[in-house]
DNA sequence: TCAATCCGTATC
DNA sequence: ATACGGATTGAC
């Protein structure tokens, strides 16, 4: 006698004999629990959040129970739950009803979210009855003392407010050279003593493996688990395990992490929200710091949105009084800080070109001079490569410089005049100071060609390079020039005595219109790594010291900067200040759609604009941005989602993709 | 008049 | 995808 006797031999569960599901069927139109009878045999393991497989539309599929009801509001017959796959409840009820705030709000279907939020099974694993917890090793930053959120006025009152369990809200301003992920661990710490858990998301590897070590040190072992994309099935789901069975009270991961379960939720953290991977590349395409917010009120608990720089949406929660700001004083911020200058115009190199010092502004390269010879490392953060390839002279491959600064010329987008990818001047009559051609050619000049330059500028000092290939993690207290694209500074220990930015072509050259906002975090972060000025450590940016962006990186005021951002999109009517959503995908099938949805009242209409072609294979594709304001942000979505449904139940053959909130705006 | 087939629609 | 119902068609 098997578990699946004949249909006609089952009976429904007594108590709660409907099981409501949501089926694994990614048409829009379906995106509605449906109702099924639990059998007797099953009415043990069926319980809500349990991984269900349901004869659905003539095929086997598989389903989350999402609950038991007495009864079903269904006309016809209801069938009976093929089988309970396993007794284990990977979906916690409030995960549920996160998921269903973030579909909403990004146009898509519970179905696609719950994809991502509950990882694929892993039977042997959830066979083992304990899993287990790894320890991180130890090394990279020092073991925390205690007070460090002293430096802020609101941060001993905010630590106090979670171990008392409140829903304190805070935007959190790190100071530069903030030993960041032990302050999240303290906090971390304090909700846990308030009996509580955690989630806490940060942007990559290297930032999950700080902080897995820092709450290794002030909760113990075996009281967290870390979430890395980067991990195997089997270990992945066992770690999911450990916090779905509520073995631990804290949660820290990449942004995948923002969906795990964790018992009585009382604080969701984010580091560095401005980091592009937070946006999830795959349907509906939230935003971790979305999700995390909505979570957070979801949960009525606290939420910390940290970062050394500060994005729009910070900032709006601010404005808006959602949050409340933790920074430190000024007369602090002063004490921490590197010393911050800019250098544009430089007449020593008109001078000298050929000279070993040409290969710097001569303010990067006496700064530079100076830390190494106090045997102090100095970082150097260049221009990610491919983005922007430089050029050189056609004629003699000779690189073409900056007349002013020094840095490579690159030719950007339709124009011919080649710009710097350093300080983002134009030099409109080049000609090759080592033979006189004025022609160019494309050429690449990437970190590594940097590295070996700055190589031969600071003769018998060890160059080191930190990119995407490989990053390093940290470097020690040694005179070393380390050169590292954006994201991939290696931590120096007792910090760098320079830091050189020549990163400035991102803010001078893109129109995206996140552009000043990511050059600015990309300066403070690196920045945060030098030493404080008391103890010689200096900031150099290669940049026009009058622009806004540079004018708060020396001031260090990222609250400045980001309230003038936000400020600037709210006359322009950009997000996070309105709410925007593209409809992308070949002409008629986005006509069609726009055709289908009953938009919002004064939904601005703005496109066609032709996408690119990736591979340049399959028929042109168009995309159109609707826009309105926050208010009809929730009837938008909705519009849209029904809309795609209408579409999808009519078997509408092209596709379109909608994005609530696109990534790359322009 | 009845069965075979086509089309649209729901999917529990 | 598949399956079902209702409409449509065509042969007797």
């Amino acid at each position: 006698m098997g578990t699946k006797g004949a249909r006609a031999e089952r009976e429904p569960a007594e108590r709660l004999p409907v099981a409501r599901v949501c089926v694994d069927v990614p048409l829009p139109h379906l995106d509605r629990p449906f109702d099924y009878l639990v059998a007797a045999e099953d009415d043990e393991a069926a319980q809500p959040g349990v991984r269900v497989k349901v004869r659905f539309a003539g095929q086997q599929v598989s389903g989350f129970l999402l609950e038991r009801a007495e009864a079903s509001g269904h006309q016809g017959r209801l069938a009976y739950l093929e089988r309970v796959v396993s007794a284990e409840r990977v979906l916690d009820p409030e995960i549920v009803r996160l998921a269903r705030a973030v579909a909403q709000r990004y146009a898509g279907s519970l179905t696609d979210v719950l994809r991502l939020a509950v990882p694929p099974r892993h039977a042997r694993v959830e066979a083992q009855a304990v899993p287990v917890v790894e320890t991180p090793e130890s090394g990279g930053d020092p073991p925390p003392a205690p007070g460090g959120w002293d430096a802020y006025p609101a941060g001993p009152p905010y630590l106090r407010a979670l171990e008392e369990g409140r829903a304190a809200r805070a935007v959190w301003s790190a100071l530069p050279g903030e030993q960041w992920p032990a302050r999240i661990a303290e906090a971390a710490a304090a909700t846990v003593r308030g009996g509580r858990g955690v989630v806490i998301v940060v942007a990559d590897a290297r930032d999950l493996d700080r902080v897995d070590r820092a709450l290794e040190a002030v909760l113990g072992a075996g009281r967290h688990v870390a979430l890395n994309a980067a991990l195997g099935p089997a270990e992945r789901y066992r770690r999911f395990l450990a916090a779905s069975r509520h073995r631990v009270p804290v949660v820290v991961g990449t942004r995948a992490a923002v969906w795990a379960p964790v018992a009585r939720l009382g604080l969701v953290v984010i580091w560095d929200d401005g980091d592009d991977v937070h946006a999830e590349p795959r349907t509906p395409y939230p935003h971790a710091r979305e999700v995390l917010l909505t979570r957070a009120q979801l949960a009525d608990c606290a939420a910390l949105v940290g970062g050394f720089a500060r994005t729009g949406e910070a900032q709006l929660l601010l404005e808006t009084g959602w949050a409340r700001e933790i920074a430190a004083d000024r007369v602090v911020l002063r004490r921490r800080s590197p010393g911050m200058a800019p250098t544009g115009d430089d007449p020593q190199l008109a001078r000298d070109p050929g000279a070993v010092s040409a290969r710097l502004p001569s303010l990067c390269w006496q700064t530079a001079r100076q830390a190494l010879q106090a045997g102090a490392p100095v970082l150097v953060q260049v221009p990610r490569r491919g983005y922007l390839p430089s050029v050189a002279c056609a004629e003699c491959r000779t690189p073409a410089r900056c007349p002013h600064c020094a840095g490579p010329l690159g030719l950007s987008g339709a124009r011919d005049v080649p710009v710097c990818h350093w300080c983002g001047r134009a030099s409109a009559a080049y000609s090759c100071p080592a033979c006189g051609a004025q022609r160019l050619r494309a050429s690449v000049t990437g970190a590594r060609r940097t590295a070996e330059e700055l190589g031969r500028a600071f003769p018998g000092v060890p160059v080191r390079t930190s990119g995407r290939d490989e990053i390093l993690t940290t470097v020690p207290a040694e005179a070393a020039v380390v050169v590292a694209t954006p994201g991939a500074e290696p931590v120096a220990e007792g910090g760098y005595g320079a830091v050189l930015l020549l990163d400035t072509w991102a803010l001078l050259s893109r129109s995206d219109l996140r552009a000043a906002e990511e050059t600015m975090r990309r300066w403070l972060n690196a920045s945060a790594l030098a030493r404080p000025a008391p103890e010689g450590g200096r900031v150099i940016v290669v940049a026009d010291g009058s622009l806004a962006p540079v004018q708060a990186l020396l001031r260090w005021d990222p609250g400045w900067f980001a309230a003038r951002e936000l400020a600037e999109r709210r006359e322009l009517g950009f997000p996070p200040a309105a709410r925007m959503a593209s409809v992308t995908g070949q002409p008629e099938a986005v006509a069609d759609l726009l055709a289908l949805a009953r938009l919002p009242e004064e939904t601005e209409i703005l496109g066609p604009v032709p996408v690119d072609e990736r591979d340049g294979a399959g028929p042109a594709q168009e995309r159109m941005l609707l826009r309105v304001g926050r208010g009809r942000a929730a009837a938008l979505a909705h519009a849209l989602h029904e809309a795609a449904g209408v579409r999808s139940a009519k078997k509408a053959a092209l596709s379109v993709r909608i994005q609530v909130d696109p990534a790359d705006l322009f």
